[in-house]
DNA sequence: CGCTATGTTGATCCATATCAATAAGTGTGG
DNA sequence: CCACACTTATTGATATGGATCAACATAGCG
């Protein structure tokens, strides 16, 4: 692995207070590989053999029932994914799949639960990585049971403009078809909020958003730290 | 605490593995109390002081948003819950009310920290716990956004009479209204799809279901163990 | 034994899905 | 480098699942 993407990995939360003995260990034992769009890295209810890290790209996590499909998250670098299917040694519960060309870094799930007896810093670090994930979905379980469509895309602007450094224009950083689904919602209502919102001085152009005015949005999306803040 | 429930928290997958001593401080720092039904334990938001256990009665974990309010989950003796919020030490993202009376135990959130890193039993069942209870959440999104209210109830139905002994009778374990909100609809629409349900084989009789044709309403259901198992 | 909360049923409304047609990109191979 | 195919996005028309409103029934409970 190149020295730049090792040290990325190396300051992830998951990583940071781990011994520098057991992470080199840990690399020594791991692939990376480069996968071209849309291919499929996991899919649900394989075995759990791998933590992936995504260093590049993006990687979306969808799920599947009775031939219909919905994205449950989508995955950007630096970060793990399927964490919890490593530490049960558990049937993946979602499906994965590349977006764009994406640089993936593969540790076998053995060597993450050996490395978790053997490292304190490491074992705190997986249990509030656990933690924040759970909390997580138990915040989106809370935006799709607590809100409408058009409340939902509102508040997910909101977070997205946030997360672009709270400039006033951003774009979008999937296509739109995956928003909606991720929203809970088909592409043909996503495009009927979009015009909605333009009520509430939202403007769209293609991917590119722009808040116009930010306290009427927030008026009608009343954003709340306990279902929008990440860091909560 | 007495003897029989002291070995009831003994026994929880979470403590089973700790060495008797830690398993000994952590319950002299604990408190039990009984609380009357409709007791509001916790507020969503406020900051995670203690561990709960369910040992008797029951438990609601619900969350509000704009006057909106919906149930997240239900918790039955004996386990616990906000295991998340104790180990990140953070607000808690949803509130908590006895349903009946219910004995609960309270272990105060930094000594359940300590412990974590004295024993090594106990770390890696926090873990565990941890990523079931992420995975269940998981399930639930699926559950949510991959199935129709009807789907939805009849899927719950199998699962409840499978907790039930895979007797094709059965009680609901709570109240109608709570069941809807649980499952994402109004009271009024539960009582319609409860009738629907009755051209599956599905009898109703106030709170005791009988699944008269288990076959007929599992080709309707597809019950998946991606999505109901709970052992997965 | 009434009172209040819960559950049922009917009528209606609304948010969202579905179906259909078109437009606009986007990538590929000739 | 363009033409074609294919996917994605938009828009309109319509259907429908589920919500809301209202009335009534029922059942715990003080």
């Amino acid at each position: 692995m190149a020295e730049a993407q090792l040290s990325d990995v190396r300051d992830l939360d998951l990583f940071c207070a781990m011994a520098d003995e057991h992470f080199e260990t840990l690399m020594r034992a791991s692939y990376v590989q480069t996968f071209p769009p849309r291919i499929e890295l996991i899919q649900e209810g394989d075995l759990s053999d791998f933590l992936h890290i995504v260093l590049t790209g993006s990687v979306e996590l969808f799920s599947t029932w009775n031939g219909r499909e919905t994205s449950m998250a989508t995955v950007r670098p630096v970060s793990t994914f399927i964490l919890a299917a490593t530490v049960r040694n558990s049937p993946y519960l979602m499906s994965a799949r590349t977006l764009e060309k994406s640089r993936v870094v593969l540790i076998p799930s053995q060597d993450i639960r050996t490395a978790f007896d053997m490292d304190l810093g490491f074992a705190r670090a997986i249990v509030s990585e656990l933690a924040q994930c759970y909390r997580a979905v138990i915040k989106n379980t809370k935006d799709l049971k607590l809100r409408s469509s058009l409340e939902r895309l509102a508040n997910y602007l909101i977070r997205e403009q946030h997360r672009a450094g709270g400039r006033t224009a951003f774009q979008l950083p999937y296509d739109k078809r995956r928003l909606a689904s991720f929203l809970g919602m088909t592409p043909e209502n996503l495009s009927r909020a979009f015009k909605s919102l333009q009520d509430y001085g939202v403007e769209v152009d293609g991917a590119r958003i722009t808040i116009a005015d930010q306290p009427r949005i927030e008026r009608f999306a009343k954003p709340d730290r306990l279902i929008d803040d990440y860091s909560v």
